[in-house]
DNA sequence: GCCTAATAGTTGTTGCTTGAACTAACTCAA
DNA sequence: TTGAGTTAGTTCAAGCAACAACTATTAGGC
């Protein structure tokens, strides 16, 4: 997709536009950018009935100590605004699968926790969603491509985020 | 984001996690997954006050012959669903960029045509928008990696589309 | 103490996407 | 030529996300 937009094939346009391999891996990346979503997607909602982003935040919390955090906090480590984190928050403490808590220290603040009913979700979700990640990247993938992706999208992410406010501060655990 | 997910610190889940080098890659690609798109919607939003969805659309229709495409086939070619497309095509026609031809042949198909505001649009946005794809990936990449993410990105639509239904049908042009 | 400013979240509106009907048109076989 | 089945596309209802406005709470300056 969008491969005249960077091929110089419209005329009259004077342009920076990408080298040859560029525009390759360009196309290329776009596609999986539009694909690979959904595809994620719609596995979770068929096999566990979360979305993607649901999931994302099921899993931030499941991780962390006491299984809980801030709004603010859980918003910057899944990339959400706040509206939209406290429509899903709303919707997963309905479910049962979390809890809301007014801060103690600070009346303003909310912290959100996992409940036992979601972490169970979590059991019984994350292999398959596991399964999926394998069957559409991994399996794809040579042991040595794994560490190019890790080291490109690492390089891109420094891009998007200098900051690094939108990924959670503790370092990757070990497994 | 999910780190925990893949962590297999979750107690009590038998599963086939992934390793540790397929965990930090996967965290961080995810992160990219999430945040790329937003930052080139916004660029596009803000510069040409097109979505990125109808950029690509646009510039889809502006690299085949005759700026002429049936809709099913840009709705594979843009990796979207019908319905998603015939709305978008309709606020795109309303806007004249482009039009829509019943197709003499076949009278349930229907001919989409870049007009020539259309191509105005495009010859006017292109730039800016390589530039932001500049900025938040090539400039970030070494020759090498470009390639690497180029090969990458192959095997993973391989496994995501593997009938290569959802690209164009023609090999990417020399520019 | 009081007033202003900043912070933390929620709510409400609008627009877009999706999935499910639904219409229209084409194909093919009896 | 008619009837079943398929294909192309649109429309409709429901859900989700973005942006803006709003409430409540805290912090800072005088």
């Amino acid at each position: 997709m969008f491969r005249a937009t960077f091929c110089g094939t419209l005329p009259d346009v004077e342009g920076n536009w990408l080298s040859p391999p560029e525009r390759v891996a360009w196309v290329r990346f776009i596609a999986v950018l539009e694909l690979l979503p959904g595809a994620l997607d719609s596995q979770l909602r068929r096999d566990a009935g979360l979305t993607h982003f649901e999931y994302g935040v099921l899993a931030m919390l499941s991780e962390v100590p006491d299984h809980t955090l801030r709004m603010t906090e859980l918003a910057g480590y899944t990339s959400a605004t706040l509206p939209r984190l406290s429509n899903v928050v709303k919707r997963l403490a309905d479910r049962g699968l979390i809890e809301r808590h007014s801060c103690p220290g600070d009346r303003r603040a909310t912290n959100v926790r996992l409940t036992e009913a979601g972490r169970e979700k979590m059991v019984a979700s994350a292999p398959g969603h596991v399964d999926a990640v394998r069957e559409y990247v991994f399996d794809a993938l040579t042991p040595d491509q794994v560490d190019q992706l890790s080291e490109i999208a690492a390089a891109v992410l420094e891009r998007l985020d200098p900051t690094g406010a939108k990924r959670p501060p503790i370092a990757p655990g070990a497994g």
